[in-house]
DNA sequence: GTGCCCTATGTGAGCGCTAACACTACCCGA
DNA sequence: TCGGGTAGTGTTAGCGCTCACATAGGGCAC
């Protein structure tokens, strides 16, 4: 790189010291003379000299790296975790490399976790959302610093995640609120722990208000699978309130009720979960929950960090955190008609 | 890491080689004799060994690293590049490294790139879609394997962009050719080339035609900012096709043409262009433009391993590739009422 | 048989850095 | 005066790998 631009040594040999002390000054070690610290700090911009991290990280064991494990990035969600990760990373002075994987069964897993271990990452972030992941996660080596990301809650390995069933709860006791005898919900890919939870708060908060909750309607997160579910649940004159998995959902329900002539939100309110950018925008502007996806990177990170400087690895560890998420309230809910 | 897995030597001790021989395995040097290569192959399997690429990096100056600068990985088009940049770097046995920034001056993305360069990655790409980010670029020492996307065409670095400028023409020209007498145009943020390369395929097309192009309307790629340019376009009955620099901009068209009452495709017709997911879903579905983000990553990447393999950098050079966009279309767009 | 090349393998050095320890002043209290 | 701390700095030994070269054993032409 930059052909082979300076060394260590040849900071030292101009600032007049030895390689050693240069290392201290690049460190932050206590013990330099201030006016050593001067000369050493003017010959390394003089230079242009950048410390070498694949020397560092031979000598050290590890480099400034976290490795980030998603399945699809381009998904709101996960594209918004990376992002806030990479950016609170940056932060702490550690660069993010990815590696996404095209389905998150063990094998995929292992084989990124270990692409990544091969780079000597200080650490680890799986973005693990389905259940086909956790069995990978717990045969990993208990010394590699490890947090997952919406993961099985019941698997002893660190995890962070937002709190999908008290989003679902509170958005679905909105409805409620709202008047509506009961809620409807077209829910995420069964496999996924997002899903799960969303389901778990929409049964809770029915079952809490006395209501015995309707069927489940199946989707994948698409706006296509939600207005195939959108198509029949247009055609059920009892269908007052929808919930559904993710704001892509509501769009395809949106759109199919729209189809069907039912309006919303005086005929049939819907609401979502995610709050993408463009929520706001839909026809009519979606009520839906909003996760905080900074929050779910600082809590991660600083878990991470944890570990890293501990250096005990993950330990087995029972490290739980829960974010609330906050619900967003906009023009798609309404009382029923009478 | 794994506290510190085996080394080379371990492995080549239980195979009875030297180190050197497990080296030249692993790197595929052809003078290795069958033999000899299963016994090292099975004493790597057997003590579980992975090459630590730090000391890898450290002794070839370069890692199996690519670095990746973008600004806002959130947003669909950044994000889908990023993932297929990585699934593509992959394949090539690279792993990717994000580094983010909050603004596209010179300042951030020289500290990017410099982060990049101290861990020694093999090359960089830079999604640089607006004006400041190319003064940095050339500044960068020629030597740095370099590839940027969606960048500025009249710099003398090497470019990989989407014939924004086709795709544009190419969606207008489909709205004249519906009948429309001209074509308005909600643009994106105007230092970004993507607006600048749209903005001149819409107004080629028109001049084409012989249609003096409308005036302006400047979005920022939120739906946000498409709501607020479509209630002004609502308002003006002459106006009868828009054609909005993106998805997102479009939706907040459509949903202020809808507040007015304004039909469309009827009486209004709306084009967008990214081609998110949901463009599908919307109501109506929507006309747009698709760029192949896979191709974007194959040509930058093969662009930056070619750069990577002569060792020459990037030459300063003259390398540019363009990848033409797809007409998508769907029901947002139907002749002008008479 | 001699010389030569070609294949398969080993040896040694060193990439740029940090960790551990060694060393030199110098200041302090006894 | 001397022992013993405590800054501030230098010295040395690797981290795990690749590169350049050295070496050993055939095969083949003459």
């Amino acid at each position: 790189m930059a052909v082979h631009g300076p060394a260590m040594t040849d900071v030292a040999r101009l600032a007049g010291v030895s390689h050693q002390t240069v290392s201290r000054v690049l460190n932050g070690h206590p013990n330099v003379r201030e006016q050593t610290r001067l000369r050493v700090r003017a010959a390394i911009a003089e230079l242009g000299y950048r410390p070498n991290g694949a020397a560092r990280a031979l000598v050290t064991g590890r480099s400034q790296v976290i490795g980030v494990v998603a399945q699809n990035t381009t998904l709101y969600g996960p594209a918004s975790l990376l992002a806030a990760l990479e950016q609170t990373a940056a932060a702490e002075g550690f660069a993010v490399s990815v590696g996404s994987v095209r389905d998150l069964d063990h094998r995929s897993i292992s084989a990124a976790v270990e692409r990544h271990l091969a780079h000597r990452v200080a650490g680890i972030v799986v973005i693990a959302p389905v259940e086909s992941a956790g069995e990978a996660l717990e045969r990993l080596p208990k010394d590699v610093p490890l947090v997952t990301v919406d993961g099985d809650p019941h698997r002893p390995v660190p995890l962070v995640t937002v709190d999908q069933v008290a989003g679902a709860r509170a958005v679905t006791q909105h409805l409620l609120d709202a008047g509506h005898r009961t809620v409807w919900h077209v829910s995420g890919p069964s496999d996924w722990f997002d899903s799960a939870g969303r389901i778990e708060g929409w049964r809770a908060a029915l079952l809490a208000a006395g209501v015995e909750p309707p069927p489940l309607m199946h989707g994948d997160w698409s706006a296509a699978s939600g207005y195939r579910c959108g198509q029949m649940l247009a055609r059920m004159p009892e269908v007052t309130a929808i919930f559904t998995a993710n704001d892509h959902l509501a769009l395809g329900v949106l759109r199919a009720l729209h189809e069907f002539g039912r309006k919303v939100p005086t005929e049939i309110s819907v609401v979502g979960f995610d709050d993408v950018p463009e929520a706001a925008y839909f026809i009519p502007p979606l009520t839906t929950v909003r996760p905080d996806f900074d929050a779910v990177a600082r809590a991660s990170l600083q878990m991470l960090l944890t570990q890293i400087e501990s250096g005990n690895g993950n330990g087995g560890g029972a490290l739980r955190q829960t974010i609330a998420p906050t619900l967003v309230a906009r023009d798609s809910v309404a009382p029923p008609r009478r």
